[in-house]
DNA sequence: GCCAACGTTGGC
DNA sequence: GCCAACGTTGGC
C-alpha cells in the first residue's frame, strides 16, 4: 500500500466537506506529476494525509482513502466548467482522477509548522521550500509519524 | 529545441 | 499583498 498527500484549499472543500459527503471526485487537478501519481500509481485502499493549503494556518487536517480506479475527469470535457481543457477528447482524455473517501479528520489540525520542525519529518516534500505540487507521495514511516503528532489512530 | 514571458501556487 | 518557485506557452 502507498501512501499520500492531497492538498485542498478550506475554503474551497475542507475535511469537513469530504465528512459531510463521505466520498469525492478529485477533479480540477491540472498539473501533470500530480495526474500521473492519480493515474498510474494510487490503488483502491491507499491512505492520503488530508492537508489544508493557504489555510491560517496550514496543516494535515485528516486522513482520507483512494476509493475507486483512474478515471478520466469529467470536467474537462464540460465547456462550463473552470476545469475545460479544449485539448481533451473522450477518446483521449489528458486528465485523470480517482475518488476519495472520508476516513477521519484530526481532533486538532496539525500545522505545517510542526511538520517542519519535527525531525523525523524533515524529508517531507510538503515540508520542502517552494513544494507547489498538489498531489505527493509520502513515505510510510512519515505518515505514520504525522498520525502519531496528530494523537490519531488508524 | 531554446528560452523569455507569463501564470499559478501557496507560505509568509 | 508580496514574492519565490516553478510549470506552461509561444515566438523564433
Amino acid at each position: 500500500m502507498s501512501h499520500w498527500l492531497i492538498k485542498s484549499e478550506p475554503d474551497v472543500f475542507s475535511i469537513t466537506d469530504l465528512e459531510k459527503v463521505g466520498r469525492e471526485p478529485w477533479n480540477g487537478v491540472r498539473n501533470y506529476q500530480a495526474r500521473n501519481y492519480m493515474w498510474k500509481d494510487m490503488k483502491p485502499g491507499d491512505l492520503a494525509l488530508f492537508y489544508h493549503s493557504n489555510a491560517k494556518p496550514p496543516g494535515v487536517a485528516g486522513v482520507a482513502k483512494v476509493a475507486s480506479e483512474a478515471y478520466p475527469d469529467p470536467s474537462q470535457f464540460d465547456e462550463k466548467s473552470e476545469y475545460f481543457d479544449p485539448k481533451a477528447t473522450q477518446e483521449k482524455p489528458r486528465w485523470w482522477l480517482v475518488d476519495f473517501e472520508y476516513v477521519g479528520a484530526f481532533k486538532e489540525l496539525l500545522p505545517l509548522d510542526s511538520l517542519k520542525n519535527d525531525e523525523v519529518l524533515q524529508e517531507m516534500i510538503v515540508c520542502q521550500r517552494g513544494s507547489r505540487l498538489s498531489i505527493t507521495p509520502v513515505e510510510k514511516v512519515h505518515f505514520t509519524r504525522v498520525c502519531k503528532l496528530a494523537g490519531w489512530k488508524p
